[in-house]
RNA sequence: GCGGACGUGUUGUAAUUGGUAGCCAAGCCAGACUUAGGAUCUGGUGCCGCGAGGCGUGAGGGUUCGAGUCCCUCCGUCCGCACCA
């Protein structure tokens, strides 16, 4: 027999690449360029899954086709390295977080060296090098020193002006509005213009409201947290104000939402980003305080920030709006009293056509001006309810939507236009962190508002026509606007923009558009991150200079915070610059990440992030392969940080990513089990010797009855015993090493309530009644008695679901066994066999077997029958194998082209069936099929091109060239339909006219039995696609 | 609640523009061969029916000579966003 001996084959390319690197990409050449990208992975302990290389597969499939195209490939690889299992590893073992990271990236490597990749390694990068990282903090002190009007511009630019002109005039993204003159500004003290240019700075430091992770100790960024628990560990997150860094990346949000258009991304990933920038266009109202509880007084002070505005957060000011005047010469900007109080409410809307609709204020518990306004008679109740609103926690109050509270603040507005008292409420519906933290709430088309206007029993006035406002508020944005004053018959549409006009006009208010996109939160009370270039004199946070980096992350004793509270950093001795503390946090994930596309470019260059030479040459990644999970951080911020470096002209193109494919997770099947409890365990040793205790048919007749595996899915919480509501996003990474142990209950399973909650288990060591995991020791300290049923005695009991590959559920499914197995080649080939590439879908190894018989059929064919390989037949080939290999050569080109690699590996399948069962053994079809191969199984390919004669890697062989003469039928089968049913087919020479057709389907008498005796009535002909006949 | 994607044999899937539904595999059934292999080969396999034939792409309707594909309504699944004014 002619053994297919994968294991040598692939060990002795793998070999070769290597030893001649034979992926080495230069940074020159005639060549036309390519860059196809995956994304990094973070190396944790548990290694490579058959999940994780479902991208590498493919983008290496593009990278091999590529270069048989004739292109310079740059396709390489390196390690996202920072990250917080290594060092919560490192606080549970002190082992040094270097050290894990240099082991898993060991593994990784061999790893991913036995799948056969063509990776450029001399370009491998690490984001945990000082090499490397020197390059993340260059570009955060470039941030820090930018400041950005239209586009990054120095911060030296931004003294200039103030020293000549103030704040006059002055059109840049900032935190607060800030007014002040020349004059001013000359006379501040080094520490008062320090903090003025802050407010400005594209990295700057301030006291915000941040997702604080206790049990991480640390904050983290608003895409890092879900429904109020950290991605990470799944541990609860609230709101605290501290002092942090932050990206000013809102003033890139225009940018951010019109480069998409540019992108060749899904629409999905698109959508994802655009809500996330979140951009509405409405207006800016100040509304009038009634109440004489304010002290009427028109004093003013010129060079304090607004108290209105101060209430903003970072992303209210829009410089790159034309219509939003930054410093706006407005009368309508708000006077305030002598104790700064403004005279105003400022609101945010989107529709100021509802503004005759207006019935009440609301504004956020947490406004500034909440205590200021209320009266005395309110203020206990308002008190009582900031501070009940304060304690409920971020997951109350988005599982309490429909929850009605809110109190009134004794408070009054006058409408603009009418001059009525308008009542002013405080809710928690309303948010701080938008807008203004104010709302004109017009119950009529709003349901927000009108739920509220029903529970304190407030007017409803209708001002558009064409719903039904007893029933519910009507929020479509067609109909005729009522009740209006000016406005009166305008539809929607016009009647916002007369309306804005009006307040333009009024002086009460402006155009402006705001973006629901937050300022990146940029600090990590983290050990095992990039230190922060930053020391402070006198408290005022300086960049180190350029050449002074990297800034080496220090060694500590211990990966904890201080016994202050100071993050880990502090307990490294003598971390200070000259004799001046440096900064204690350290940078988020996404720091490292953000720009070392641009790094492979020139992953040697020891004077630039990357030269211009190499990024004039390479430009943007052409084609980017990872997950879609990464569309509101690491895409949102690589793009931000890429049009900074463009704006500051280190890079020459404005997008780093022209087109995306996004690969779909391979979910593994985790088996859980159940113990009897106490009770059943008992009445079970009574009845065990002659009734087994039936429970279910199968493992998989239990977990079809529930086949929400994800809904029934929810962290448990210590002391809960009941099942809460269905939370699919909790236990989504567990690669941290202090997991909650995500319980799953499966609702239908019989005799339930006999059973304890079902925890996940490792079916190996169930299969060998080992069980080792805690949850299971826990289970044998509380339940002494309980006894866990297996399956294979029939008195079983254990369901699997489908989910996320995870060490935590023991369902992972490691590729070096599949490799030992089968080979990389099989593996490849059947990982994209499995389905279109950007679906998701379980692991299942049962269709493994067809794509490992096709690679040795393949072997069996090219290697002859015989033990000893038979020479090639020279001989030219005939038209049936010219057809056979130039119908595949079309359908490969295509399949990757359209990156649908499932039907390119059908169809060599079906070329190899059609190639086996006429013996085919000439030299050429072999040739090609070799070449076309060589992207998906290199290593079979390689050897096959070898056994052909040629000395060379196959790498750089020419793709062959699809002639279509070599395929065209003379003939073709025409399925006839009578009334569009199909009835049999009839085989037509090609060059046949539609009458020919006609009178040749209407001669054979399989047509006269279908047509019954009835005469045709309309006949439809398409040549070379169908023949229907109307009867 | 809003937005998006999807729904095809027992299973993974295919059908690129409205033109033969189920390619290629898996599984199953029957058989061949044997050096008994982690083989290989042959045939069958959507459902109903002995057959002729009929029915079939989540359900119902529509457009069309012709619909898995287009339109409408509904049901279901998955993903994203979620009090964003």
């Amino acid at each position: 027999m002619s053994g297919y001996n994968f294991t040598e084959i692939e060990n002795y390319w793998q070999k070769y690449w290597a030893e001649n690197k034979t992926f080495k990409a230069e940074n020159t050449g005639d060549k036309e360029k390519y860059y196809v990208l995956d994304m990094f992975p973070y190396p944790s302990g548990a290694g490579l899954h058959v999940g994780h290389p479902l991208g590498y597969i493919a983008s290496d499939i593009i990278s091999r086709y590529k270069r048989l195209k004739g292109f310079n490939v740059l396709h390489p690889m390196g390690y996202d390295a920072y990250g917080l299992p290594a060092e919560q590893y490192a606080i549970q073992t002190g082992q040094h977080p270097a050290i894990t990271t240099e082991r898993n990236i060991a593994r990784y490597r061999e790893q991913l060296d036995r799948i056969g990749f063509s990776f450029d390694w001399d370009r491998e990068i690490r984001t945990n090098s000082p090499e490397y990282y020197k390059w993340t903090q260059w570009v955060f002190i470039k941030l820090f020193n930018s400041y950005y009007s239209g586009q990054a511009r120095p911060i030296s630019e931004l003294e200039d002006i103030f020293s000549k002109h103030g704040t006059n005039g002055l059109q840049a993204a900032q935190s607060k509005e800030l007014t002040f003159t020349a004059e001013q500004w000359n006379t501040y003290s080094e520490q008062k213009k320090q903090e003025v240019l802050m407010n400005y700075r594209l990295a700057y430091i301030s006291e915000t409201a941040v997702n604080w992770c206790s049990p991480l100790g640390t904050v983290l960024a608003n895409d890092e947290v879900v429904n109020g628990f950290s991605v990470r560990g799944g541990h609860p997150v609230e709101r605290k104000l501290m002092k942090q860094w932050s990206l000013r990346i809102t003033a890139y949000a225009e940018r951010l939402l019109n480069g998409l258009d540019t992108l060749d991304w899904s629409e999905s990933i698109k959508e994802v980003q655009r809500n996330w920038i979140g951009k509405s266009i409405g207006a800016t109202i100040y509304f009038q305080f009634a109440t004489p509880a304010i002290p009427a007084n028109s004093a003013n002070s010129a060079t304090s920030a607004t108290s209105a505005n101060s209430a903003n957060s970072a992303n209210s000011t829009n410089p790159t709006n034309p219509t939003n005047p930054t410093n706006p010469a407005n009368p309508a900007n708000p006077a305030t009293t002598a104790d700064n109080v403004p005279l105003s409410l400022e609101i945010f809307t989107t529709r100021a056509d509802t503004i005759f609709g207006v019935t009440f204020m609301v504004l956020s518990p947490e406004h500034p001006l909440v205590l200021k306004i209320s009266t005395q008679d309110e203020l206990p109740k308002v008190i009582e309810y900031i501070s009940w609103a304060k304690n409920r926690t971020e997951r109350e109050r988005q599982q309490e939507v429909n929850k009605v509270t809110g109190v009134f603040t004794g408070t009054y507005v006058i409408h603009p236009f009418t001059g009525k008292k308008i009542p002013v409420y405080i809710s928690d519906y309303v948010l701080m962190g938008y807008g203004s933290g104010a709302i004109m709430a017009v119950p009529a088309h709003d349901s927000r508002d009108y739920r509220f206007a029903k529970k304190f029993s407030l007017p409803i006035v209708e001002v558009v026509a064409g719903g039904n406002i007893e029933e519910e508020a009507y929020e479509a944005k067609d109909g005729t606007l009522v009740n209006s004053d000016f406005l009166n018959g305008l539809k929607v549409k016009d009647a916002i923009k007369k309306a804005t006009e009006f307040i333009e006009n009024k002086k009460i208010g402006f155009a402006r558009t705001n973006y629901r996109l937050r300022d990146a939160i940029f600090s990590r009370q983290r050990y095992w991150g990039e230190p922060f270039p930053i020391y402070y004199k006198d408290g005022i946070p300086y960049a180190l200079k350029e050449n002074e980096l990297p800034l080496q992350l220090p060694e500590i004793d211990k990966y904890l915070p201080t016994e202050k509270g100071e993050p880990p950093l502090a307990r490294a001795t003598d971390w200070t610059y000259s004799g001046y503390p440096l900064e204690t946090s350290t940078m988020p994930g996404f720091a490292g990440s953000s720009a070392y596309y641009l790094r492979y470019m020139d992953s040697q260059n020891s004077e630039a992030l990357v030269g211009k030479k190499a990024n004039e040459y390479w430009r943007e990644v052409d084609l980017y392969v990872g997950g879609s999970e990464h569309a509101t951080g690491h895409l949102i911020y690589s793009r931000f940080w890429n049009k900074f470096l463009y704006d500051i002209g280190l890079v020459v193109s404005d997008e780093p990513f022209k087109k995306m494919i996004n690969q779909g997770m391979i979910q593994g099947r985790s088996s859980f089990a159940y113990r009897l409890n106490h009770q059943s365990y008992k009445e079970y040793l009574q009845t065990a010797d002659s009734t087994p205790l039936q429970l279910a048919t199968s493992p998989r007749a239990a977990a079809s009855t529930s086949p929400r595996a994800a809904a029934s899915t929810f962290p448990r919480a210590a002391d809960s015993t009941s099942p809460r509501a269905a939370d699919p996003t909790s236990p989504q990474s567990t690669s941290t090493s202090i997991p909650i142990a995500p319980i799953f209950v499966s609702k239908n399973i019989p005799n339930r309530e006999k059973f304890t909650d079902p925890v996940h288990v490792d079916i190996h060591l169930v299969e060998n009644d080992v069980l080792d995991t805690d949850a299971f020791k826990k289970w044998q300290s509380d339940l002494a008695e309980a006894q866990f049923i297996t399956e294979s005695d029939g008195r079983y009991i254990c369901g699997y679901e489908i989910e996320k590959m995870s060490k935590s559920m023991y369902n992972v499914q490691n590729p070096d066994e599949i490799i030992d197995r089968y080979g990389a080649d099989t593996l490849r080939m059947y990982e994209m066999f499995l389905g279109p590439i950007e679906q998701s879908k379980p692991w299942d190894t049962k269709g493994i077997e067809g794509v490992f018989r096709f690679l040795k059929k393949y072997w069996r064919l090219v290697s002859g029958d015989e033990d000893i390989a038979i020479p090639f037949d020279e001989s030219e080939p005939t038209a049936q194998e010219l057809k056979i290999i130039h119908n595949l050569i079309r359908k490969i080109e295509e399949d990757i082209n359209r990156i649908s690699f499932n039907t390119a590996v059908s169809s060599f399948m079906i070329a190899v069936n059609e190639l086996s069962e006429i013996g085919c053994r000439k030299k050429s079809i072999h040739e090609k099929f070799a070449i076309l191969l060589s992207p998906f199984a290199p290593h079979i390919a390689e050897e096959v091109w070898r056994m052909l004669g040629h000395n060379e890697t196959v790498t750089y062989a020419e793709f062959p060239k699809y002639e279509e003469k070599y395929t065209i039928e003379s003939t073709f089968d025409y399925p006839v339909s009578f009334n569009g049913k199909m009835r049999f087919t009839i085989s037509l020479p090609l060059e046949n006219t539609v009458k020919e057709i006609e009178s040749a389907v209407l001669a054979d008498e399989r047509s006269t039995k279908w047509l019954d005796g009835k005469t045709p009535g309309k006949i439809i002909i398409v040549p070379k696609r169908i023949i229907n006949i109307v009867i």
